[in-house]
DNA sequence: ATGATAATGATATCACATTATCATAAAAGA
DNA sequence: TCTTTTATGATAATGTGATATCATTATCAT
């Protein structure tokens, strides 16, 4: 993957533009509105590629297909938000710290993930309010 | 499912017993020590009707096939500690708290998922000091 | 113990995301 | 522009977890 193809260039800037990770159709279909007539297959071929060359991450969540997102040094560690109404996944450019301490004795713990689950700001101005 | 069968038995014990939640297929693995020839078709129909029951419940972690584990009311909310070596997934009784104020203006949280990843106690002991 | 019927085991099938195939189109160096 | 060669698009194939099928076995109320 070392032409620039107008297939490749629509689907790295959906993820870069997008300010949320993408699921491998979110990203066809971003794509679609740019390049008419793009396939699945490019899509994921152009993923693939991305992800070998380090310009993107894959971002999984509890039970979800793998979503990604650009790489970006700021970004570096941070944690996710996922909508109960439209299930979009948002950035969380925050983290509580440490968790050292939470495991069971004799434990190391090195990582750790966090998802957060509620309403976006979007879907919650178009709920019923209660 | 509402016989009593040696299968059925060996299913649910081999969830309750465990200490931590379990594949479906760590499940077959566990129960076929009791009941040799059970098949995992066998351990799928178990599951899903004691899901239904409510006996047990789903656990998921990113990337990761579904667990089973016991419903208890103590257990009620707690997270979960993934081991780098052997992939084992165990349970981590406590909890952080409240993250709300970590998620974007506008937006509302109400639930969260953490998952730590580290060394289990076992593989610690059995890993190259350094 | 017997009969009705539910659960099992073996395996085929499904669902679905992802990858492979291959003829065609399109980059880009000459 | 011409040529080489890579990327694409359409779609078949794959992998895998889970479910459906169905003949057989086992449970349990009678």
């Amino acid at each position: 993957m070392d032409r620039i193809t107008k297939q490749g260039t629509a689907i790295f800037e959906a993820i870069s533009l997008a300010r949320r990770p993408l699921l491998a159709q979110e990203i066809l279909n971003e794509s679609i509105a740019k390049v008419p007539g793009i396939g699945i297959a490019t899509v994921y071929r152009n993923i693939k590629s991305l992800l070998d060359q380090g310009a993107i991450q894959e971002v999984l969540l509890p039970g979800e297909n793998p979503r990604y997102e650009i790489s970006e040094a700021e970004h570096e560690h941070h944690h996710h938000f996922q909508c109960y109404e439209c299930d979009r996944v948002f950035d969380v450019h925050a983290c509580p710290g440490d968790f050292s301490h939470l495991a069971p004795k004799g434990f190391k713990v090195r990582d750790h993930e966090l998802t957060l689950y509620g309403s976006c700001f979007e879907c919650q101005s178009k709920l019923p309010n209660k």
